[in-house]
RNA sequence: GGCCUCGUAGUUCAAUGGAUAGAAUAGGAGUUUCCUAAACUCUAGAUACAGGUUCGAUUCCUGUCGAGGCUACCA
């Protein structure tokens, strides 16, 4: 039982002995104390005064005497204003960090028997992963290891958009000035080489633009006639066509984006269980259409294209079926949707996907429920905010992307800079340095990315991400080191928590323990909001109060039983910053 | 034009409708005979504006201003 579940439950009781008045358990609600006043946690009166009749500190007097002489778990109470602030017992205070201690799944809930699809990346097929991914992913990644953490079984899932106008582009430069080069004998990551003929194809495009319009062409006109746009139009249909040429090109060109892909999201550290492509997913979605025509949800236009009217809702008209009878993005969304809910019969499924299509997945949903599909209500468009550079938006036109592959190599390379700088490596031999700049380089980027909410737009600033103080992922890492260190010293001899009831505890113990007792990991379903950032909060809190408490007190050459519970503290920090970093996908380190 | 987000210290971020709006960085002043100083302590500094609801508003509502996004028979 935690501390939070016996203190509501007392607070009803004495509402109900008190005062004859009904409260249920779960609407009483507690917060945290402010540092300045003595105590945890805090029962605000406001709310409650027609009830009790009396003034909010009377009545804060009565409930405080009530639980001080009622309740084991509460040893002192003070009202200041209108809130009542209560103490918690030094016994309950080390029952709690005995059962975290013995406890291997302290934080986590047990299976609850729920399904949860999670779909994040999504990359296109025509260029690296840029910063935005990084966000992406990360935010996608943690999400789903937060709600594993919750007791759901899930599946991450990503929906590769390898097919459409914008891989013929690249397939076509390619077939233009490739000369069959490859990406080992270029030396360079696949997706990287395509992605130098996707701008290579730009290129060429807007120089025959120019040369056409210089022979007198309109600007549209040029733009529509370019004969390098006309054969990626070409080859698109061919592809549509089966052309087996053009198939095995596809499939050639992919499989080296497929390869660099895979090589960054290994040393992203994200995973996934299951892919889907679009080149098997944009044509379904018609049956479903179908369905909708006949129970007169969706309607036919004049022209045979097929819309939706949701005006009723705020919204407008939306097309899911071209007048020549083929499926638009929606259409496919609709389809892909069905077709999972058949592959794993999910309760809920988050898309991890950019506030630009807020409209796109509202009106996904919206069509979803209206054509009656019963797992409608189970889906969540996760939407984040953008990655802005100090410069402004990225813009792949003006070259201000700020590409995955290399950012991480440039994180990496600051950590080992500024790692040789303190002098920190001695005694690390070289594959255990470049894994330590490794853990660091990416820890800070993760952590950096995720500290935010997700649903806010971020300003990436490339200098002040690498950042090794403050609220930064090597802040907590540090941190981590420093206990192992510690626990080293001990020789792990204190693992028996042996801490007399009458030794009363420092004030920054308290601190650590109120923090650790709070580590059960909630995901917050009320408004649908899964947020990593209140775990990195939670981990960088845990870790600065270690930090404060470090330098307060002096841990060795002391009292035996006050030595013990340090080190049986500093074991249950230690354990609850690597669980939490975990659910981020952030390494710890045991020396650094 | 319509719809949706967002406006908090110089800067980057916090704050289930609750107390004197927290951190971090940058600025100023300090701390190391001892367990990892990538640390710690002190100091100064903010809710865009105007109304409303409430015992209480950064939070909810209305309006103004500002930033961004969406508004394709593209994906």
């Amino acid at each position: 039982m935690t501390i939070e579940s016996h203190l509501q439950a007392a607070i009803s009781n004495a509402f109900k002995s008190l005062f004859d008045h009904n409260i249920s358990v779960s609407d009483v609600a507690l917060q945290p104390t402010r540092k300045d006043f003595q105590g945890s946690h805090t029962f605000v009166l406001f709310p409650y005064l027609k009830v009790t009749k009396k003034s909010p500190e009377e009545s804060g007097q009565i409930i405080g005497e009530y639980l001080r002489s009622t309740s084991d778990v509460v040893a002192d109470f003070n009202v200041v204003k209108g809130f009542l602030n209560l103490v918690i017992s030094d016994e309950t205070w080390l029952q709690i960090l005995g059962e975290i201690q013995a406890s291997e799944s302290f934080g986590f809930s047990p299976k609850n028997g729920q399904k949860v699809m999670v779909e994040y990346s999504s990359p296109n097929t025509n260029k690296p992963l840029h910063l935005g991914h990084l966000r992406n992913n990360f935010i996608g990644y943690s999400v789903a290891e937060i709600l594993k953490a919750n007791g759901y079984d899930v599946q991450k899932v990503q929906i590769v958009n390898d097919r459409g106008i914008h891989i013929c582009k690249s397939m076509v430069a390619y077939e233009k000035f490739g000369n069959g080069e490859s990406p080992d004998s270029a030396d360079i990551k696949g997706d990287h080489l395509i992605g130098r003929y996707y701008v290579r194809f730009d290129k060429e495009y807007k120089a025959e633009i120019e040369k056409l319009v210089a022979n007198g062409m309109p600007k549209g006109e040029a733009e529509k006639q370019a004969p390098i746009l006309l054969k990626a139009q070409e080859t698109l249909k061919k592809w549509e066509e089966g052309d087996d040429e053009t198939v095995a090109l596809w499939k050639k060109m992919n499989g080296w984006v497929y390869d660099g892909f895979n090589a960054t999201y290994e040393r992203m550290g994200v995973d996934f269980d299951k892919f889907y492509y679009e080149s098997d997913t944009y044509l379904l979605g018609k049956d479903i259409i179908e369905k909708g025509l006949e129970s007169g949800v969706l309607f036919k236009n004049d022209d045979g294209s097929v819309w939706i009217d949701l005006e009723d809702e705020g919204l407008d008209k939306k097309l899911l079926l071209r007048s020549d009878g083929t499926a638009v993005y929606m259409t496919q969304d609709l389809g892909t949707a069905d077709m999972r809910h058949a592959d794993y019969p999910f309760d809920k499924c988050i898309y991890v996907v950019g506030n630009e299509q807020d409209y796109h997945f509202k009106v996904l949903f919206l069509i979803l429920k209206k054509l009656g599909m019963d797992y409608a209500n189970g889906l969540y468009h996760l939407s984040y905010g953008m990655v802005d550079l100090p410069t402004g938006k990225m813009k792949s036109r003006e070259g201000t992307v700020v590409d995955a592959d290399d950012l991480m190599n440039q994180m990496v390379s600051t950590a080992e800079r500024k790692t040789k700088e303190l002098g920190k490596i001695e005694g690390f031999s070289n594959d255990q340095a470049k894994e330590l700049y490794e853990t660091l380089g990416l820890g800070a980027l993760k952590y950096f990315l995720l500290k935010v909410d997700p649903k806010k737009r971020m300003l990436f600033n490339p200098e002040e991400s690498i950042e090794f103080q403050g609220n930064t992922g090597p802040f907590v890492q540090y941190t981590h080191a420093r206990i192992a260190a510690i626990l080293r010293k001990a020789n792990n001899d204190a693992t028996v928590l042996e801490i007399k009831n009458d030794q009363p505890l420092h004030h920054a113990e308290l601190e650590l323990i109120r923090l650790l007792a709070d580590f059960p990991i909630r995901v917050k379903e009320a408004g649908e909001n899964y947020s990593p950032s209140v775990i990195a909060q939670y981990v960088y809190d845990l870790a600065k109060e270690y930090n404060r408490f470090y330098t307060e007190v002096p841990i060795f050459g002391e009292d035996k039983d006050l030595v013990s519970l340090r080190v049986v503290l500093s074991k249950c920090v230690a354990e609850t910053i690597n669980k939490g970093m975990g659910l981020l996908g952030v390494d710890v380190p045991e020396r650094m």
